[in-house]
DNA sequence: GCCCTTAATAGTAATGATTACTAATAACAG
DNA sequence: CTGTTATTAGTAATCATTACTATTAAGGGC
């Protein structure tokens, strides 16, 4: 685990950007302080960040996006252009946020279970 | 908007299973009914009964499964063996649901944002 | 500051889920 | 039954992501 500039550069985009970027934005971003970093690499680090909760990965049709931790927030998804808003005010079920209209919602729960528990006691 | 055979045997086989299965599963599932259907028609099917509001799609990282929509609920999802479990009963928070250790969760609202709806207008 | 070990990277090839394409087929309206 | 055309089977192509490998560079010890 050692740290290298590739890697601080990856968490540094991710943290000062609002834009939920992809690997491939990033690459794009990345170029411009480290003009030889590889796409691969943008991948492996983003991968270690998520693993580490240092930041989220948002699963999308067109590739994951990438989203920083720096304010606990939900997101709005829209279902035409898939465009991702954040969402940081307190749930109000007037199936609206903002202008946007709420055709659905989905939860997902994220842990380890009971069969993982029971291995990891081993 | 034809009924064919392939269309209502997939949406059978979503309804009729809690495996929430992968395209390909659904393929081999449908194979035993259908022998000649293709895989391509199995992911075009999903695609429409995901459009029509039918079934749901669980982006995953080993691809996406399929759900239907038998009875309201949200998913456990297990960070080691990527399993997904079915949480029926109303949020207990205590940050266990049933022996499954939960770490995060995540909630995605899903709807037509301000500036497809001003589209839509038109 | 200088080695040395080895984790991490750059560059490229491979993978695999999904989509695109096209000739053949089959709903279904008249 | 017939004609139209949406849908399908089969296959090729796409593209996000991962795997592979020789090379580079963290960073601990001296």
């Amino acid at each position: 685990m050692r740290n290298t500039k590739q890697k601080s550069l990856i968490l540094n985009i991710v943290n000062n950007s609002y834009d939920h970027l992809t690997a491939e934005e990033i690459y794009e971003i990345a170029r411009h302080t480290l003009p030889n970093i590889s796409l691969g690499t943008v991948y492996r680090v983003l991968n270690g960040l998520v693993d580490d909760k240092k930041i989220k990965r948002i699963k999308m049709s067109d590739g994951d996006h990438f989203d920083n931790l720096n304010e606990l927030h939900n997101h709005f998804i829209c279902e035409k252009c898939h465009k991702i808003i954040d969402v940081m005010d307190s749930i109000k079920f007037d199936y609206k946020i903002g202008n946007n209209k709420i055709v659905d919602y989905e939860i997902n729960f994220i842990g380890i279970c009971e069969d993982c528990l029971k291995k990891e006691e081993n």
